[in-house]
RNA sequence: GGUCUGGUAGUUCAGUUGGUUAGAAUACCUGCCUGUCACGCAGGGGGUCGCGGGUUCGAGUCCCGUCCAGACCGCCA
């Protein structure tokens, strides 16, 4: 046995017990008479006490010698502290010991194994197994599976049964790239990983399985973010015989359910928001509702006058900042350049200060006098005090500036708290999305998604205002899931890949075995798929996924650690039939 | 593919206008210390200033290239 308890366990109710501890060795204090050693493991720190007067002698020196993350063993008596200290679970006792093993010498460690390392996040990477014995990765890593718990819980008392699909499946031009995976035994032919589940969740329905749920990895060849790995894991679910309004209603039960068990936090019926009105609210598919700063569109009343740049604009739009009025010319400036950074794009910004005694003064005075900037003001919802941040330019570009600009400032001004909540479904997505790159149309979510019936005319004549039976979940301005009622009959499935720009050929080769399936009994069917990694992250209040996945890739999605990607010897690329052309 | 920021001791960082032997904290090593718990005190070791080139009497500092890391834009059905 290699300890009766855990370092996290002893308290002042064990005094006299004799037990034996394993751990790393967090820190030792050796102040010559006596030497405490804290010894650490998953579950807390327990202090250890060698003393010249009740220790032996060859214990007192093999205590000397031991270093910062060396894994021991004690045997010792448990017995009352002399200073207590309040600020540990443990602080009422030490340990005593009477006998110590060096299960393993280790080198210093290349960082501080603390709350509060010193180690950078490079570092960190490389000697990634150091880093999850820190507090912060590791509870993190335990929030992660409670989460999952949480999930599995609820989803199978719901009914839902979790099914594995394959990883090796068929590589198709839609969506993502895709990771492929060479096949030994079929020459000159690839596997692709699953960007999603997606039409296995399907075809489990088409065999009758109802309610089907997976925590699930997928894998997509595109580049990274704080919020965005290479491999990811989804909650992806799906439903048979269900309209929009019955996922709606469970995905909603189950955000809920999770807000309630985890962060103890109630909230109400989640708001629906067209994607029209989030769009021409927020600027954004994915709106923060924890705080306003609403859109406000200025065309009618900003349109009027001598102004060019707005007159030219196909839109001129504005928010109020809380409180701006009182920048200063300097901070305002700082505010434009921020907004004319490439990864903004806008080409300027008019501003109007909403004085405290009820008068304006903008940037376009020349232009715009007393009552015109009254209305702009009314418009945003602006209160005396606040600086109307004005935008102009195409729709498509100004939107999501002002909602770069709108995000930037909430986090400015604390607005965005990670320990409150707000959910909303965003609803009514666009069917397709017209790609400037390929001169084509795309689908929004993916070809499977179901038009909504009164649209399908559009298909023909407008393409691009042809709604879908697609949702998002929104939490905090971060997308967490999102899903659609998907196509079930071959007919409106060859005609989405024919608006798609697929030949019959071409839909037969990748997709034959779902069209085929549909004709042998598809019951109706929609389901979604959460992010899990980003959904544990804002539950945990985090804005990065990375701590909470324990072995991350970083931005390049390289693997520091195990150095992955890496070449592979020529042997094996023969064995594949692959010549590399470098 | 692009924009920006950074790379100096094991680690986190400072290093002014280009100018003496490149510093601090922490970690590490040695010694001391009768209740420590961010222990304390004294001493010590530790540097290819990411790499390559250039400008200069002289480069951590300026210029060019390159590699690495991070944030973002594009991309992510």
């Amino acid at each position: 046995m290699y300890r009766s308890h855990s370092c996290g366990k002893l308290r002042a109710s064990d005094i006299n017990t004799e037990v034996t501890l394993a751990g790393w060795v967090q820190k030792t204090r050796d102040k010559g008479f006596m030497i405490w050693v804290d010894l650490r493991d998953r579950y807390g720190i327990t202090q250890l006490i060698f003393d010249e007067e009740r220790t032996a002698a060859s214990v007192v020196e093999k205590a000397k010698t031991l270093g910062r993350e060396f894994v021991i063993q004690v045997k010792g008596t448990v017995i009352e502290r002399e200073s207590k200290n309040k600020n540990m679970p443990t602080g009422d006792i030490e340990i005593l010991v009477n006998e110590v093993t060096i299960l393993n010498e280790a080198l210093v460690p290349p960082f501080t194994i603390e709350d509060e390392t010193d180690g950078g996040e490079d570092i960190r990477m490389k000697y990634r197994y150091l880093d999850i014995r820190r507090n912060p990765v590791k509870n993190s890593l335990i929030f992660r599976h409670q989460v999952a718990m949480k999930v599995r819980n609820y989803l199978s008392q719901e009914g839902f049964i979790e099914v594995e699909t394959p990883y090796l499946i068929k590589s198709t031009p839609e969506g993502a790239r895709d990771f492929v995976v060479p096949s030994r035994m079929n020459e000159g032919q690839f596997y692709a990983l699953p960007q999603s589940p997606q039409t296995f969740k399907q075809l489990l329905m088409v065999g009758g399985m109802d309610k089907y749920f997976q925590i699930v990895k997928c894998f997509r060849d595109e580049d990274l973010r704080a919020d965005r790995q290479p491999e990811f894991t989804q909650i992806d679910c799906e439903m048979a015989f269900v309209e929009q309004e019955d996922i709606l209603t469970i995905f909603e039960g189950l955000t809920r359910h999770l807000l309630k068990e985890i962060k103890g936090v109630a909230i109400g019926d989640f708001p629906r928001m067209t994607y029209d009105e989030a769009m021409r609210t927020y600027g954004n598919d994915k709106p923060d509702i924890r705080f306003g700063m609403k859109f406000g569109e200025l065309n009618e009343v900003a349109r009027h006058k001598d102004f060019n740049v707005f007159n030219s604009a196909e839109l001129v739009v504005g928010i109020a900042v809380p409180g701006g009025a009182a920048y200063t010319r300097k901070e305002i400036d700082k505010l434009i350049d921020w907004v004319k950074r490439p990864q903004v794009g806008a080409l300027g910004m008019v501003y109007v200060k909403c004085n405290e005694d009820g008068t304006y003064k903008s940037s376009v005075d020349k232009f715009y006098d007393q009552k015109d900037l009254a209305q702009w003001a009314q418009i945003t919802d602006a209160k005396p005090g606040d600086l109307i941040c004005v935008l102009s330019g195409d729709i498509h570009k100004v939107r999501p500036q002002l909602s770069a600009l709108r995000m930037e400032l909430a986090e400015r001004l604390g607005l965005r708290n990670p320990e409150e909540f707000a959910a909303l479904w965003v609803v009514d997505f666009p069917l397709l999305e017209w790609d400037e790159e390929t001169a084509r149309y795309h689908a929004m979510h993916h070809p499977f998604t179901s038009p909504k019936p009164e649209d399908i005319p559009l298909l023909d004549t407008q393409p691009g205002d042809v709604r879908a039976n697609a949702y998002d979940l929104v939490l905090n301005g971060n997308e967490i899931g999102g899903g659609s009622i998907r196509i079930h009959d071959k007919a409106t499935q060859a005609l989405m890949f024919d608006h798609l720009g697929f030949t019959p050929e071409e839909a037969k080769a990748q997709f034959g075995f779902l069209m085929d399936a549909f004709q042998y009994g598809a019951p109706p069917h929609g389901g979604i798929a959460f992010g899990f990694d980003r959904l544990v992250a804002i539950l945990g209040g985090q804005e990065t996924i990375r701590d909470f996945i324990a072995f991350p890739k970083n931005n390049s999605g390289r693997d520091v650690m195990i150095d992955a990607p890496a070449n592979i010897d020529a042997g094996q690329l023969k064995e594949l039939h692959i010549k590399l052309d470098l």
